[in-house]
DNA sequence: TATTGTTATACTCTATAACTATA
DNA sequence: TATAGTTATAGAGTATAACAATA
């Protein structure tokens, strides 16, 4: 805890917890993905489209936030594992809608699952209300504008 | 907020929150030392100049996470703006003592408050209550071993 | 022999530009 | 003419390996 007029260590600066924070969580993720083939930014795209509406590869890029050009390698990755597949949109031949395959949907499944262990893992240090708090001003915090 | 049952949102998985918090501070924070023709990165290693100890490179490379080589090119950089100084330690005289110029603690001195403006801002959402309590939350977490 | 700073090099990640096929 | 997917290319960022000076 910073003394009163010295400078703050560099631990406490909000973006240095912040950063670390998610650097944690990230690389606990994939460790916890490892097992089932796929990482944090392949669980990213799985779980949109373990999701109702079918999406196009478009539609997943920008939900995440890369570049449509970035999105080919990593559904190229995902259609080699075979769990999901490109199918032609017969209503506009341009786009290629992306579904899972139903080893897919069962990768999903089983994702979710070490998934939500790994979040569990990493808020442990939380009580229940706590973790629920943090969580409430993290939405609060990038639902900004 | 998920329906109960249903597959939660991609905006409401912790990783996702997290690293899109960071994003939004980082680029806040790059926005806001711009004028003081600085970002965020030459931020952690200018501050922790000012701190009481002198450091070597490779010890201010350790504090910020990354690679000593990695480290050159930012004190380069520092060093070309007149803001911090190489001195060779005459204990030592492989190690590089980096060392505030008086531009430099006077920089120092106005990004740190252009800085806590910027985390002042981020954090608006929050009462001051529920954000010490994030602050709190996110020390324990980053304490994780 | 080990360590600090440095340089050269390579690797990862991602975006921009250009091409194709469709609209 | 504009858009979706693709490919090739380039850029940012950072690490690994090798070298000089010093311990």
């Amino acid at each position: 805890m910073p003394t009163p007029g010295s400078h703050p260590e560099p631990r406490d600066v909000l973006g240095y917890l912040l950063k670390h924070a998610t650097l944690q969580l990230t690389s606990a993720a994939d460790a916890g993905l490892n097992p089932l083939g796929i990482d944090s930014k392949d669980f990213g795209v799985l779980r949109l489209l373990g999701g109702s509406e079918p999406r196009s590869q478009q539609e997943i890029a920008e939900s995440i936030g890369v570049d449509r050009t970035t999105m080919v390698a990593l559904i190229d990755a995902l259609e080699g594992q075979g769990v999901v597949q490109r199918r032609t949109d017969p209503r506009d031949r341009r786009r290629n809608v992306v579904e899972l395959t139903s080893a897919g949907v069962d990768l999903v499944q089983r994702a979710e699952k070490a998934y939500a262990a790994v979040e569990r893992g990493f808020l442990e240090p939380l009580t229940a209300a706590q973790a629920r708090d943090f969580q409430r001003a993290l939405r609060k915090l990038v639902a900004q504008p």
